[in-house]
DNA sequence: ATTATAGGCTAATTGTAATTAGCCGTCAAG
DNA sequence: CTTGACGGCTAATTACAATTAGCCTATAAT
């Protein structure tokens, strides 16, 4: 029963680092600890492990849907921590972000998979297209909406606001994956970047 | 003699769509107008087909890497342009900039086989990491600088300045590799970006 | 003229990965 | 206590893609 799981478990680790076909059924049984034929107790075939890994996917995703947000509590307790917000804090939260979509290591896995995947078909095209675009743009541009309209932040423009804020941690996210010792340096400049994005977005009189 | 070259022509036409993996010998053949076994009189083996494009793209950026500028002309007729630069002019060359990246056959094919493959290596992360991280921020940095010191734009960071202009571009390119109907909207939302960038870092003295 | 080479072809050959066949032990339900 | 389904195994089988063998023609250099 367990082992239906470990078996998606270990094939997206092995999808994420060298693609569906570049992993062969055989190394998936390895690292389940049985042999190649009885994956096909559990799964039809190694599409179907695939499909798998993305139905799971998106019931994840429809599960956070409505809670995801930025410290991994519920909305009302982020707009709460946003009126308070100051620089420090904001950069804390921008941070912790970061850290979780770079580290947490289901969410890193799967990205890594799609970014390798996602122009085999539509479909896959489409779920990285919500994922790292529609979806934490229009998440952070509700957030930054608030402090809009709460008067901690000033802009005529919140879409391009938030493409301002988050366009930088996706292009960092990107480096990161690629080249994962490039951490450090990545999250110096994402500080300077939300200090910047702070300066030129904040209100101005101080 | 022609024909060497064309098997590169198609063969990185189809990596880039479905990744070195998944494409055959018997594919790039085809559309080369040849059997498959005639391919190694001209390279060793599949691989040395792939090596040979990554080698011409090697040598592409050695020759641009000096004169690589927004405009496609030389840099200084960039600082020229610079010089007289203003809002309209910066979005017109910034669109432009976006729709070469693209459109441009070559450059478009090479980044998307660059995006799937990116993780099959150490050497073609650090040259996807240089394509689409190094160059353009150090090149657009020091056309930014420029402009700071022409007073034209405002900041104490220039790195992170260049950033905030640049990575929307990426992010926007990424998106219209995936879903090229997405194109329209993404110059609009650029457009915008671009504006926005201006208001934000332009001499405020107006 | 003749010959070597470049570049094409057809017909194997090889290698390997996915999948199927068919067997076996365990254990929970009747 | 016995049976059937679950999940594992070994040993094929299938399928197909990469590559090699070996042959042929044109052409360019000697």
């Amino acid at each position: 029963m367990d082992t239906k799981h470990k078996i998606l478990d270990e094939a997206l680790t092995l999808f994420s680092e060298r693609g569906y076909a570049n992993v062969y059924v055989n190394d998936i049984a390895e690292r389940v600890g049985i042999k190649a034929p009885s994956l096909y107790k559990h799964y039809k075939n190694k599409q179907a492990i695939f499909d798998a890994i993305i139905d799971e996917m998106n019931s994840r995703f429809m599960e956070q849907a409505g809670t995801l947000n930025i410290n991994g509590m519920d909305p009302t307790a982020d707009a709460d921590i946003y009126k308070t917000m100051n620089e420090e804090s904001m950069i804390e939260l921008g941070k912790n972000l970061f850290l979780y979509y770079l580290h947490d290591d289901y969410t890193k896995r799967f990205r890594k998979m799609l970014t390798i995947e996602q122009f085999h078909d539509k479909e896959l095209a489409h779920v990285y297209q919500q994922q790292y675009y529609e979806m934490p743009l229009s998440y952070q541009g509700m957030l930054l909406g608030l402090l809009v309209s709460q008067g901690i932040l000033v802009t005529d423009n919140v879409p391009v606001m938030t493409l301002h804020f988050y366009s930088p941690i996706y292009l960092l996210l990107t480096v990161c994956d690629r080249e994962p010792e490039k951490e450090q340096e990545a999250l110096k400049i994402l500080e300077e970047h939300f200090r910047q994005f702070d300066k030129l977005y904040g209100r101005t009189i101080e």
